[in-house]
DNA sequence: TGCTTTTACTAAACCGTTTTAGTAAAAGCA
DNA sequence: TGCTTTTACTAAAACGGTTTAGTAAAAGCA
């Protein structure tokens, strides 16, 4: 089949068809108090006629606004999307734009480049993930003068909201000192080239100074901790810990950054009849949904991903009303580490 | 603190600057072979001191696109971020816009209005998401004469794109009739009554008919079986097991239209220290990532949700580029019943 | 009746771009 | 040198609406 679209019908079609000018039919949208009736009548029958729907790019221009806000995340929609910390957080921020009958847009970089994404997207501010201020792909937000709030990035000049990363790894780091393990191996991020800085970037980088912050105060050497990046999915958790099966150097204790890659590892452990905690304990990292119900159960830190998006999305609305924002420049939200059937008590 | 955004600067306030038209300065943007070479550096300059960046809405209007898709939703962003099932349909839509490098734009409704929501979207084209094209909602998407395609919804004279809702349930419920269970539960959709229109609607009617098909082939009354309209969530399903617990008629299997409601009776049920498959059985449907790594892990029946996102958005773009389209004006997926260890085979 | 107010409508300016059609100066060429 | 072509730039017309300022006719009023 083949789809045609006839040509757009305009306002002054519905003018010409009612006998009337622009501005009338403008009228009988808008301020129809201002028309009388038998008027009203004719331009909207003419409007039906025509099939008359008005251009909202036309309207956006007059307004300056299209009503949506924008997450700017530095993956394509298909990761994102995969990746469940990501849905939490849009449901955080999704329900403010219910409540204030806004649209919410998810905006991933175009051919590899968010500052093109940046410069395409139709929203009145944006919440940016996982992305440093001071990286040189999002300074064309601050050139359209448009509100910005970062979650999750290293942020000093802007409206930030965060977790306390540091201090949940350091929990979970801490918990494995505490009880003599020795043979502990890190799952890190795998950071995109893009986007990295310098040493660990962003919230992986703020993890990873948690655990050594616990493995330094029991004198372990963190040169000697094995260190594994991985890409932040089941199948990279698995294929990691597969790995490690393989190589017969499975150790006694893992960190890993994320919820994902910690679902994976009980995965692959359970198709290699292994069984965490008994064989070796596991933490995660985000409390996604999901980690109470995997078998077994994740013991993880816990970090109020929810709320961030609340919270992100309430003080961009703030900005865009121009009101007093009730919230900090920076929000430090807790994070806690929660036990459950990966680890043993 | 307290937001304020200096005043737009727009193209002529750089003509001025620069001391040219502000053709020229189109130009240097969107044409420079036209330009001279110090011109287009002076422009630049200006333009980089006082800030500017083009309006995207005046590019929009001139163009008739956004360059963005929508993705219309019967829910609001705190539901369907919340429901796998939505994730998993974003994933292979999200991945299609990837390619293409188009924005994805999740649309729900505004102040409980599909039409609303529909009337403010910036957006090139629909998908919509559970709602028959015959529902007064949607009837000023064929107005704006915008190209649409729908999902799961009763549709007679658009795209479409489907699973074999009908038959994946009828699998499901054989399976337990031919075991010879009669005490089966069946908890459906509870259909939000803006949505509903006569008997079972919908998706939820699809497999509700599978299920009575079955029935009827064992000589099982339909009006025997227990019937429980369950909200589309794993607390929604808990909720509705733990009840079935305290009023002691726990099933002994249990049809789910929905896997999260599947989860949920698990979750309940290891709550009550009863265990699937061994104090009863249940199926769940839609198959989403967490279905195979719950505990015990859910038999369901499968459909392919991420490639129904994938075809819909293909054809979607195959609409707005005019192109011949390459599937059927109707696409009917397979479902099949994938046995995990919440049944007994 | 004549004056004021209200009602119903409209012309024109504007929002901020892109694009078309055109021009003057510079360059190319015999 | 005189003619044609190229280069570098611009005025003005879109795009499709909303809004301001204004007008003519109808209604209100003494």
């Amino acid at each position: 089949m083949n789809y045609r679209s006839k040509k757009k019908v305009t306002i002054s079609d519905v003018a010409k068809k009612a006998g009337v000018s622009i501005t009338t039919v403008s009228f009988v949208y808008n301020r129809p108090e201002q028309v009388g009736n038998k008027t009203i009548e004719r331009v909207k029958e003419a409007a039906e006629e025509l099939g008359y729907s008005p251009n909202l790019y036309a309207k956006a221009l007059l307004s300056g606004r299209s009503n949506t806000i924008g997450v700017l995340v530095p993956q394509g929609l298909y990761s994102i999307y995969s990746n469940p910390f990501y849905t939490e957080l849009f449901r955080g921020v999704g329900q403010i734009c219910d409540e204030r009958n806004y649209g919410l847009n998810i905006i991933s970089p175009v051919e590899g480049s968010l500052e093109n994404a940046i410069n395409r997207a139709l929203v009145d501010g944006f919440i940016v993930v996982g992305i440093n201020e001071s990286h040189k792909e999002v300074a064309p937000l601050i050139k359209r003068d448009i509100p910005v709030i970062f979650i999750d990035g290293d942020v000093e000049n802007n409206y930030y909201v965060g977790s306390d990363d540091e201090e949940g790894a350091y929990l979970a780091a801490k918990y494995f000192c505490e009880k003599g393990i020795e043979d502990i191996a890190i799952f890190t991020f795998q950071t995109p080239d893009t986007y990295k800085d310098s040493g660990y970037y962003g919230v992986g980088g703020k993890r990873m100074r948690g655990f050594k912050r616990a493995l330094d105060e029991f004198g372990m050497l963190w040169d000697q901790v094995i260190k594994l990046p991985t890409h932040a999915s089941i199948q990279a958790g698995y294929k990691q810990f597969e790995k490690l099966v393989q190589e017969r150097r499975v150790p006694r204790a893992i960190l890993c950054v994320s919820d994902v890659m910690a679902i994976g590892v009980l995965q692959a452990a359970s198709d290699f009849a292994l069984e965490a905690p008994y064989d070796f304990e596991v933490i995660g990292f985000d409390d996604i949904t999901t980690a109470k119900y995997v078998y077994p159960s994740l013991s993880t830190v816990h970090q109020p991903i929810v709320e961030k998006g609340q919270i992100s999305a309430k003080v961009l609305f703030s900005m865009l009303n121009k009101e007093e924002v009730e919230f900090d420049q920076k929000t430090l939200l807790p994070t806690s580490l929660i036990h459950r059937g990966s680890t043993r008590q």
